[in-house]
DNA sequence: CGCCTATAGATGTAATATGCATCTATCCGA
DNA sequence: TCGGATAGATGCATATTACATCTATAGGCG
């Protein structure tokens, strides 16, 4: 943001900003490893998100307790580092989605407002 | 983001990531000047949203020409900048709007993942 | 008038976050 | 044993942010 208004992402996707949110609801949904969670993230519409960030990320949330993890090897590839949402991570995601709740409600607001909006503006959504 | 997972928006307002879209709906409903406007994307929920980051994107919101700007006389303190949107900027909350619609998308579905987490995670929501 | 406060707006800067490229290591198959 | 794919880690140059500070003007007041 700031200086060059027009950076934001392009695309439409949704902002690397919601890795947290993704990564604990991810784990909720059972244990997993960086390279899986990477790809399961873009598919859920974060296409922006790279492995440089989400490893560091993922260091820091067990640096945090959100997640725990160890070593596992694997048939095919290099070993794997499995994370698992703690009791803590639980609590995160409780959280985080909370917050998600009140953006959503916010968008939708505003996406209403601006469909409300008197002229041409609102172009987009009408006939 | 990043390093310390702890410190993404506490309180579950709308990043201020969005003060783009909100500044050009505000000044799509018609023209104000800076302190307005903060006190406006305030009130729609940004609440982290202060007057340096605004002014100084008012301002590269002008540089691209989004935004046109003059200086106002005002009965009771200072001077105005009073601010309105060009045509290009109205394109620009049109492309905003649409970012935000597909944001809101992955947002819902995401949310809506929670809700359906099998066992206590998704408390919050459950009888 | 001289001073104080509130309103408006502009800037500087240190701390953080991000993006991108690169590096290591392991396994598999030819 | 070499090359490619899988996994993960790191370094570093930019971007972005949050905060504090600074200027300027109007209005009220003693």
């Amino acid at each position: 943001m700031s200086e060059h208004a027009q950076s934001g992402d392009p695309n439409g996707t949704l902002p690397r900003h919601y890795l947290k949110p993704c990564l604990l609801l991810l784990l909720a949904e059972g244990p997993s490893h960086g390279y899986e969670l990477l790809e399961q993230v873009r598919r859920m519409g974060i296409k922006g998100a790279e492995p440089g960030g989400l490893y560091r990320y993922l260091r820091a949330m067990e640096k945090e307790e959100m997640v725990s993890s160890w070593w596992e090897p694997s048939q095919a590839g290099p070993a794997r580092r499995t994370y698992v949402l703690t009791e803590h991570g639980r609590g995160g995601l409780h959280d985080s989605v909370q917050s998600l709740r009140d953006v959503r409600e916010i968008l939708v607001s505003l996406l209403d407002r601006f469909d409300t909006l008197p002229t041409r503006a609102a172009s987009g959504s009408r006939p």
